[in-house]
DNA sequence: GTCTATATACTGATAGAC
DNA sequence: GTCTATCAGTATATAGAC
């Protein structure tokens, strides 16, 4: 979202037409990275989805790594969106938590993508460990804080380190999608997740 | 454990010698596919750590797959004798599960090489992805038959659903070790997994 | 913006000598 | 048991024509 349309000024269509072909390539990229991951995962084969040769694709990412971020900022500004604009705080952010489960789960290509990279750049060596630690610093942060806001209002139980629930909450669905992919249908992720929150919230879900 | 020396015999120290060989070439093995992946870690990598060309290390272990498949189940008995000989059973192993979790904490690499292989082979195409759905039938069955041992003995809290806390908890400590190496040093992982099982439980952990 | 052609490198696996 | 040599496959990235 937020699209910086026409910051600078561009002859014609040609810009426009780009962006579409780029947006035409983090898709097909979507799929082929979460299908066999980063390092196998070829500009080729990705190239080949969209029409294109694989010299042609470079001229719209300069290299693997950098299509490989256009597809992780594509993906976390999907589910940004999804938890809802402008941003809820508290007890109603955590309650969206369990609706970003439940599309999750609805969608299994975005799953594996999220699995199977994350584990990829768990490593430090892994080109895109250092957007990865990023990125968790930040999922950290706004699951932490809509836990202090409960906490201020009153929607936690006592004695609930916000901290500790944070980083639970967050492993909490990121090994669900994992157990969900190695046992299709055997796992109910909002469910598991709801019950956890609940079990922390003195308000009902 | 468990090593099943001479079932068949062997004419001189040939089959001893060899045997050491293997555990020289899947120690080496851990350390490559736990820093860059299965698909990226390379068979010449892994010989040049023993002093062997590639052709050597396949006389040994005649594909890729299988040695990964080693290392599998080398990490795998590793964890597993770490929860104790014999198994204990009920609350007692969930408390075991503290320990395992303490024991990871301390063993970075291992970590690294459970989440980046889990992370991998969660794709249906990944060449180890059958041996982990397998893994992860296995230990959900242990897991959920200490809650259901723990909840027939009286250990656990009124209405804990068992299938959902066998998954939750797993989640968590899969999780977790995610967390841990996108921030080294700021997870307390056996603290959130205690934390997490004493919510469960009606007796002390 | 897309192509062909190419440079350069690395991969897993096999054949066969010692 | 380990080696050398080699094959066939795949990869990313660049140069330059159109």
């Amino acid at each position: 979202m937020a699209t910086m349309t026409s910051a600078v000024r561009r002859p014609r269509g040609e810009y426009r037409k780009s962006q579409a072909r780029r947006k035409e390539i983090v898709e097909a990229a979507v799929e082929v990275f979460a299908t066999v991951g980063y390092n196998k995962g070829s500009l080729r084969e990705i190239a080949d989805r969209v029409g294109l040769t694989q010299a042609g694709l470079l001229h719209h990412f300069s290299n693997k790594e950098l299509l490989a971020q256009a597809v992780l900022t594509w993906r976390d500004e999907d589910a940004l969106a999804l938890l809802g604009v402008p941003l809820p705080t508290g007890a109603d952010l955590l309650r969206r938590l369990v609706d970003l489960a439940a599309y999750n789960e609805r969608n299994p290509a975005l799953m594996e993508l999220h699995v199977v990279l994350s584990g990829e750049a768990a490593s430090v060596e892994h080109p895109l460990h250092g957007y990865l630690v990023n990125r968790y610093a930040q999922v950290f942060g706004l699951v932490r804080a809509a836990f202090e806001q409960a906490d201020r209002r009153g929607e936690l139980r006592a004695g609930v380190d916000v901290d500790s629930a944070a980083r639970t909450v967050i492993s909490l669905m990121d090994g669900l999608q994992l157990q969900w992919l190695l046992n299709r249908g055997g796992v109910d992720m909002a469910l598991d997740v709801a019950r956890y929150l609940q079990s922390l919230l003195a308000v009902p879900l």
